[in-house]
DNA sequence: CCATGATCATTA
DNA sequence: TAATGATCATGG
């Protein structure tokens, strides 16, 4: 296991900026949509190898490390613009019961995270530029943050008071709490699977962190 | 099985 | 286009 450091990530993915990743993707033997499924989280993949990491689907680094995320961009008039909310991380009921803020894997995630973003060309994302990678370093007196405390807390609030099933992608003015997971039909029981939430930074915060990067 | 990588689908 | 909910592949 190399250890690869937050700086040199960014300096590997910087060699990348322009380039086409699918083309990568095909060099590096990583599952796109071509083979007729759907791996929706390719780029994903693919950065995280380009940056030097191994290529690890699983459980993402806790704390010491950093976290790689991509997010999607398109024009809207002249601007760069997020075309999707980002994932920040699972909701584990307990934990968040149990956990400030501060504590969280939430906080964990944002306040190291390095940021890359892709041009979206429509659906499937038949070619994905490598548009900017960037950091950004939270700090726990920014008041960006003691807003997106707020929101966990709200929505920590409303699981303690009104139970899982109550959260939804409307709270919160930064994070938001959506359905994310396995989803769909289980073929060997014939059942739905359980629903699952993660925390999801909206597009508002997604532009901040794009633009109050360098 | 489940969390992680994220995007797709639907409805305005 | 925007917002929210649903969904997919992967690998430990």
């Amino acid at each position: 296991m190399k250890i690869v450091t937050r700086a040199t990530a960014i300096k590997n993915l910087k060699k990348y900026i322009g380039q086409d990743l699918r083309q990568l993707a095909k060099k590096l033997k990583i599952t796109t949509y071509e083979t007729g499924k759907q791996n929706k989280g390719w780029k994903g993949l693919i950065l995280e190898l380009l940056a030097g990491l191994e290529n690890n689907v699983s459980k993402a680094p806790n704390g010491l490390s950093y976290e790689l995320k991509s997010v999607s961009f398109y024009h809207v008039k002249d601007k760069l613009i997020p075309k999707e909310t980002m994932a920040i991380t699972m909701i584990n009921q307990k934990e968040l019961k149990e956990q400030e803020f501060f504590k969280s894997h939430v906080w964990e995630k944002l306040k190291s995270i390095v940021f890359c973003a892709v041009m979206w060309h429509g659906k499937n994302s038949d070619n994905a530029e490598l548009l900017k990678v960037t950091s950004l370093d939270f700090s726990e007196t920014d008041d960006l943050i003691k807003e997106i405390k707020a929101d966990y807390d709200f929505i920590r609030a409303k699981l303690i008071k009104k139970g899982f099933s109550s959260l939804t992608g409307k709270d919160g003015k930064w994070i938001q709490a959506r359905t994310k997971g396995q989803g769909g039909i289980n073929p060997k029981t014939g059942k739905r699977r359980p629903i699952t939430r993660a925390f999801y930074a909206r597009k508002e915060l997604v532009a901040k962190i794009f633009n109050d990067s360098k």
